[in-house]
DNA sequence: CGTAGAGTTGACTGCATTCAATTGTGGTGG
DNA sequence: CCACCACAATTGAATGCAGTCAACTCTACG
């Protein structure tokens, strides 16, 4: 048990729910991932246009992609939580079509090109589960878009909610329904493709029908159940049932 | 002259346009898509759920990718074109998380995943342009997103019409700014987030402003300054300048 | 204590949905 | 050849959801 105290590596969380990893395996991820230097709120890490160098892996705190238009306005196109890891092939490219930042304090590990390419060429294992990541990144890319397109307001949010508490439920960062959720209610409505000021009244709707409640940047679901069937919530895209289910 | 004559492979001309590919590579990639056959407009390839067997190719007509809700309304995630190419890594998942569909009569290849696997394995060039394929496949995505989310009902629908005008462009099928669009207005609406009544009154505006014309499924942009600047449409993200510009 | 940023509230406006009816068109069978 | 049907496109009217603008509160912080 004592052994265990030290708050297990997200990174190696997630690629071990995608594929089994060997003692050494793990080492190797965990020594990867060792170096993570802290990074402001609201910093970007690569900015649309310029020239990706390297990957990023978020270890502690919540980042995004995002996107602006010319009058300023932002999409936000996903969130990344511990564990995630940004642009695996983004190497190819030659410049960004999109950013990248911090939403809350973070603690950001950024691995170069050619490690990745190591760990290609010599871990399959390792290789299967991040090209299994970058599947269900596209995958929660759809259902974002599904949710813009054809939920209500408050369906997106309690969509949103529902899957960032899956996603965090699987690094160990969402015990007994609480999670972290740093981020203001101007970043869910860049999210939602929603106004600020309705995000806040549909916020009320939720806490009012007692689905959750939200408060200091810590979001707690009381009605799981509730949650997910007004969301129409299907877990399926997450792809959460890996090897060992197999 | 005369032995050009025969249509291009739009797969072949897609691949082209990522990375440099040999005589012999070119021929083996015909010889992949040489045998696809006609699919009725409005049919499942792959439905949600399913298992996925082999992928996708499209070689002429229009495909879309969907999710649909309890209550029916559909959500078009993704267009496909002739040269399109889906779900490279698909056989990696147990479950589809999402269908696929013919919007118009189409012709398609079904290539078994063995196949991509030799691919794969024998040529790097065209397994590099596959990979490329995937990376614009997700930043469209992630367009999309901006799309619905950020973008007012016009802008959106100049915005498709653009992307779509520069991809068909890119296989050659868009000669003078003109190009088949066997797609009805509901499907439209199901790819914007919009009502099919407000795609209607939105098509006519558009129409009003000289921008399009789209009468019996071919859409003709008639200014192409105009509707980019509408949509506030940058290509960035289909990254067409490939290895010929660099 | 003053300021800045986030959250909250109210009033007004407007864009988009819904419902419903109508028109147009191509295909089918009598 | 024409009646009929199905489906897509179009139009009108009424409703409502969400955006905008603006003011106010609350809290953390210097």
């Amino acid at each position: 048990m004592d052994r265990d105290a030290r708050p297990p590596n997200p990174f190696v969380r997630k690629l071990e729910g995608f594929a089994p990893l060997s003692e050494f395996e793990r080492g190797m991820l965990e020594r990867i991932s060792a170096d993570a230097r802290p990074v402001d709120p609201r910093v970007d890490l690569v900015h649309e246009g310029e020239k990706p160098e390297g990957v990023f892996l978020i270890m502690e705190g919540m980042a995004c992609r995002y996107k602006r238009r010319a009058s300023g306005v932002r999409q936000i196109m996903a969130y990344m939580v511990p564990g995630d890891l940004c642009d695996l092939d983004v190497a190819l490219l030659d410049t960004m079509d999109h950013s990248l930042a911090t939403l809350s304090p973070c603690k950001v590990a950024r691995i170069d090109p050619g490690t990745i390419g190591e760990l290609k060429r010599d871990h399959p294992q390792i290789t299967h589960a991040l090209r299994l990541c970058t599947l269900v990144d596209q995958a929660t890319l759809r259902e974002w878009l599904l949710n813009l397109g054809r939920r209500s307001s408050d369906e997106r949010l309690a969509h949103l909610f529902c899957e960032l508490l899956l996603r965090l439920q699987a690094v160990g960062l969402a015990p007994e329904g609480r999670y972290a959720l740093p981020v203001t209610q101007h970043d869910l409505a860049d999210t939602t493709g929603l106004s600020a000021v309705h995000v806040n009244r549909t916020l009320q709707t939720l806490r009012r029908s007692g689905l959750i409640a939200l408060d200091g940047g810590t979001l707690s679901v009381l009605d799981l159940a509730g949650l997910k069937a007004l969301a129409e919530f299907k877990s399926n895209y997450l792809h959460l049932d890996g090897w060992r289910a197999a």
